[in-house]
DNA sequence: TTATTTAGTGCAACCGTTTGCCTTATTAAG
DNA sequence: CTTAATAAGGCAAACGGTTGCACTAAATAA
């Protein structure tokens, strides 16, 4: 009917038409208590009239208060971040907050700089997984001089204040490692990450003590570091498998890794898992699915998403910065790569 | 130094430090051609000084710009999803602009909420994919309405103006039919998706016309029409394996699908491809890594998430609704799973 | 010398809501 | 019948930037 498309209709508009004033009809749609039922109705019923939706800028603006959390994660499209990204989503969401994600691309540059412009979108809040690169975490100051919570989770740094929501990859590598050995392995392999990044020293280290506790040695080059790309995963399988002494289990620090080396190792003749058993940290729904099944420590994405941001909402509404340790139960799943 | 926790750092407080107008601030800090270098570089310093950040929401406010996309989707957790909004995002920032993610869940009331509250929230754009319900879009008129372009991508509609960003679902299944039948499938099936959706109705389109150009019958019960869920699934495989004359070809029109049901063969005495072919609708990176591995119709959703994200961007800053139809290729990749 | 341009800056309104405080009318209490 | 309390609503100043217009002084043209 009346002309929507005339660019805002504003509660000054909803104000003139009823002969009252914007704070009244502010106070309104509000649900003040300090306005009278009958002129609350007669607001809702303009605003309907006119169009009028609220202006999320002008009120973030008066309230210092944006209702938006930001999200920096090292990508999208591995299980594991799209769960957590649903997880914090939907957290956030049902606590009234939006979410802007920004995608480092495991690069500490681009980190640094959506840090920057998530400051000045004036975000109540961010949840983050540091990328491989990152060493420092100086573009979190920002943040917390200016008092906006910053939860971590899965790739975090204690450097930061804040909630941090993480598994336990030493005890998760651990595990991994004991059940290769259980299985009877005994000349073990471990494909490691980035060695500066936290959760893959982690793992490395768990492995590592796995094997002492077990009585067993680390043969020479089992245990290799790298970047976790296709090339360093089909770079280490050519190098184990032209190995005197080739490894007869292998785990590997990252669940798409571990799907390549299986895949890679059908060029060789050897039997998974007699021959050769593998187990991934981080689980796909591949994992199940491929054949044979890749045994994996499963991280519960979801859970941990969903958990940071719960952490971060109740930091931010209680103005604290919500420290504390939350540790998420990790799942050794056992396919038929390891299991003899 | 000084005090940088103190609450916001404005325009002003580096106009009063330096016993200059705000406006003169303003304009050095956007490079205006009005200031006088020497000016400007007075201005930036302290800003670094003070520890100034530009306020988003102030700057939206004034310039009625917030430099936001709003990103309605189904969800997340597929690859499809996941690369478009990779995509998407990409060229976004790119661009200048930030995304805010909402998932529907497939969920009609969800998107419609979500379009209100991106509406509020008053980003310039909007790029969506339709949930499998959605069958009216009047949720996207306050956008229409108020000049705000919306891109489309993989499940549009075209009753609302804006870029739509699409595959061809009806050649995609056609020549996925066709491959069938040339592989010397002659009882092929079909595991469709909700008829209410366009690009289900295309795809099923498509398996029909090339079966009526082969001469081949559709057999009772080999088109299911289904929500796609895993439930579906495992019923459609029951009844086809119930069947007397069971499929020796079927497509399925998602990916997730067609992996299950090539999960759920294995449980029947049937050799694939020989006994039973498969090809789905849609790739994702497992497709490559199960045994046998599973054909299918690949949807380029890097591409199209960019795609998407460009058009809008271009509606934006045109002011134009970006009306048009672009049109992704598909690519068949043949696998283990139908190639006999 | 006067008129005109131009570079550089300031003033103040505006973007749309929110909110502390003030005013008025009504009601309850004394 | 006065006084105090309460209810309902208005005023105006924020929130932090942006921008059209006005203004000054210096430079150029006539």
């Amino acid at each position: 009917m009346s002309d929507k498309n005339k660019s805002e209709v504003t509660i000054n508009d909803i104000a003139r038409a009823l002969g009252i004033s914007a704070s009244t009809v502010s106070r309104s749609l509000n649900d003040s208590s300090k306005i009278s039922e009958k002129t609350k109705s007669r607001v809702r019923e303009m605003a309907v009239e006119l169009g009028y939706e609220l202006n999320l800028v002008a009120s973030s603006l008066s309230k210092s208060k944006t209702n938006l959390i930001g999200v920096i994660i090292p990508r999208l499209n591995s299980q594991f971040f799209s769960q957590a990204v649903s997880g914090i989503e939907e957290v956030a969401r049902q606590s009234g907050y939006q979410i802007i994600i920004c995608q480092s691309n495991e690069d500490f540059t681009k980190e640094c700089e959506m840090a920057k412009v998530l400051y000045s979108t004036r975000v109540d809040g961010v949840v983050a997984c540091l990328s491989k690169e990152t060493t420092t975490v100086e573009h979190f100051n920002v943040f917390i001089q200016k008092k906006v919570p910053v939860a971590m989770f899965d790739r975090v740094s204690y450097a930061i204040e804040g909630p941090k929501v993480v598994v336990d990859n030493y005890e998760g590598a651990y595990r991994a490692t004991e059940h290769l050995i259980a299985s009877g392995c005994t000349r073990l392999a471990h494909l490691a990450g980035p060695q500066n990044c936290k959760v893959f020293q982690e793992r490395a280290e768990g492995f590592r003590d796995a094997l002492k506790k077990a009585g067993l040695p680390l043969l020479p080059r089992h245990l290799l570091a790298s970047d976790l790309n296709e090339k360093d995963v089909r770079d280490s399988m050519a190098l184990w498998m032209g190995l005197k002494e080739a490894p007869d289990g292998i785990f590997t620090a990252s669940a798409t890794s571990g799907l390549l080396m299986l895949n890679l190792v059908r060029n060789y003749n050897v039997r998974v898992p007699e021959d050769m058993a593998f187990i991934s940290f981080g689980n796909e729904p591949c994992n199940e699915l491929i054949t044979p099944s890749l045994s994996a420590v499963d991280m519960p994405g979801l859970d941990m998403g969903k958990a940071a941001a719960k952490h971060l909402v109740d930091a931010i509404e209680k103005k604290q910065n919500g420290d504390g340790i939350f540790l998420k139960p990790i799942q050794l799943l056992i396919r038929n790569s390891s299991f003899r």
